[in-house]
DNA sequence: AGTGAGATGGCCT
DNA sequence: GGCCATCTCACTA
């Protein structure tokens, strides 16, 4: 079934953790994809530095974060990438989970390390073609472009991994937060 | 295996 | 102008 808008409205860190297993549906112009969510990060909002909203920098960029809970947000970086993000929390309380790590829909069998593509927050948005066109849709509703489904796939608590979040050097103590979670052992986690 | 540099352009001050 | 929620390749060893 697909994720009811609720669903995003818990902090972050609970929609991170509750995102993994879950599926990404991704529509192109000719095509429909599926993928398994198996890494994800939370951002704190406006109180983190690491956020792209910490002190409530609100732009162009960012305003979709501040649309509550289920919605998506694209971003562009080092010229080169686009990362998606979903957003959780309330208008109130504004806060993102990013996508660092899909398995395909259906699995392969086998897959050299050298030729996953889906495991890395650029990459896969890379492989999936999602772009700023994506950002600020409604994950809610079964017509968009990106929305996420529970197909009864259940990680068990222990299966869950937790690490400081990757590239966020620069947000002092904030960097060491273990905001990451990832499926242990899962091969499309992004980083060991 | 581990390190370092380069690609490349939007965003924000 | 400087930074950046990344990735790949070249190089060392």
């Amino acid at each position: 079934m697909i994720l009811p808008r609720n669903f995003y409205s818990e902090d972050a860190v609970s929609v991170a953790i509750e995102l993994l297993g879950k599926t990404l549906h991704i529509r192109t112009t000719d095509e429909e994809f599926c993928a398994r969510i198996v890494e994800t990060e939370a951002y704190l909002g406006v109180l983190d530095p690491a956020s792209h909203i910490f002190g409530d920098r609100k732009t162009e960029r960012t305003k979709s974060i501040y649309m509550g809970g289920g919605h998506s947000y694209v971003y562009f970086i080092y010229g080169m990438y686009n990362c998606l993000n979903l957003t959780a929390g309330t208008t109130d309380y504004p806060e993102a989970v990013l996508l660092r790590g899909l398995e395909p829909l259906p699995s392969p069998a086998h897959v050299k390390k050298k030729d996953l593509k889906t495991n890395g927050p650029g990459k896969l948005c890379k492989f999936y073609h999602i772009t700023r066109a994506h950002d600020g849709l409604r994950l809610w509703k079964k017509d968009s472009a990106l929305y996420v489904t529970d197909d009864g796939f259940h990680i068990p608590e222990k299966q869950i991994s937790h690490r400081p979040r990757v590239g966020v050097d620069y947000a002092g103590e904030a960097a060491s937060w273990p905001l990451r979670f990832y499926i242990a052992g899962n091969p499309y986690v992004s980083k060991k």
